[in-house]
DNA sequence: CTTATAGTTGACTAACTAGTAAACAATTGC
DNA sequence: GCAATTGTTTACTAGTTAGTCAACTATAAG
């Protein structure tokens, strides 16, 4: 009962579009009410601040946009192409990206954390803590590899980090020379961390 | 002749200081010229803008500071040895910053990079030319790898950006989770990343 | 000592930004 | 229809921020 609304997400919406597109400091709450059509009394209705809206925002864009395309991509048989399934998500989701507002965007999660961790810490735990649900898609992937013999034994915590590391690190590397093929790399890049044999896909994979 | 001062400098060091703890973003010229004690009118005789600052100071940084030590540690004969030794440079680095601001900071270039390459060119273009520069130390240690054959034949420029990524990627988290220890996982990921034979230091090095 | 030059200062403006409050509008259950 | 509730709006304040300017000060060369 009482008046109904989407301004909510509305709001939660256009903070992730701006502050992905631009920074999270750049961004000022005016200008998430005006891309989200919605006055700033409005916006104090629903948050108490622009940290307050991060959280939430970042917690949907995972939740709900994100999160359902891991699923997907992580409940293939065949671990390894898991992985390379994933790398080619990113890759096709930064062109998409580029196609759309002109620039390679990178990874929100990244730029936002590494640019507010020290400042905003409830911003922090939001990313680590999307982070450590990414983290729990790799580690079985790696687990259900060894366990079928696609690549050798290995330190599973590592080479967990070492993925996540070369993909923030080839997505950062995009965004600054806003340049998305550089990712086209990631495939080979965790072949050789993962120590798969040579011809993983004649071998193992298909 | 004219009076003289390091205000200039003072201001410099005190924009990469604070950017760096904090964000490009989040620091205001008022911030900057309080911590190096210089009123406003003499930011405004010395740089046009926040931006223009930053451009001068990263270019400080890398040129007066970082520089020298990639000078040293990647002068070393035995190239893998220039890349743990980089390594061990980026541990000690972080373990320092941490006990100075109670925070592992992670790399400036990419952070500021990261956070404003889509609105000031300016600042994008500094940080993807002082990532060349890092660049090209490390494309010689690899081609020197090669070459003295202790490391396998492989595509250079692809290696060359692993090994950017892998260091940036584990950079950013270090900052993001507070904590620099794992970027100890850093030489194991680099050797496995350059096929390197299973126990490198006793065979190659030393 | 003089003077041109280089640098400093504090007070100022205009614009922006976060945050508030009180009146208003829509929706649903009764 | 009429409450009770939920959401909306406008106009407002107070504080911050970037940027300017004219008067002032120190320095070194001649």
């Amino acid at each position: 009962m009482g008046r109904t609304s989407d301004a909510r997400e509305r709001l939660m919406a256009a903070a992730v579009d701006l502050i992905w597109e631009e920074s999270y400091g750049a961004v000022t709450i005016d200008d998430i009410c005006l891309r989200a059509d919605v006055r700033k009394g409005s916006f104090y209705y629903f948050f108490e601040s622009k940290a307050v809206l991060a959280v939430f925002a970042l917690d949907r864009l995972w939740g709900e946009v994100l999160k359902p395309h891991y699923q997907e991509i992580f409940a293939h048989p065949l671990p390894l192409v898991r992985i390379t399934g994933y790398f080619d998500f990113l890759y096709s989701k930064q062109i998409e990206l580029k196609q759309k507002y002109g620039k390679t965007l990178g990874c929100p999660f990244c730029s936002v954390g590494s640019e507010i961790c020290t400042q905003e810490e409830s911003i922090r735990d939001k990313v680590q803590s999307i982070g450590d649900a990414k983290r729990s898609y790799f580690k079985s992937a790696i687990e259900d590899a060894v366990a079928m013999k696609h690549i050798p034994q290995c330190n599973l915590a590592e080479k967990t980090d070492s993925l996540i590391a070369i993909a923030d690190g080839l997505l950062t590397q995009a965004r600054i020379i806003n340049n998305p093929e550089i990712l086209l790399r990631l495939p080979s890049m965790a072949f050789d961390l993962l120590r798969v044999s040579s011809h993983p896909y004649a071998e193992v994979l298909v």
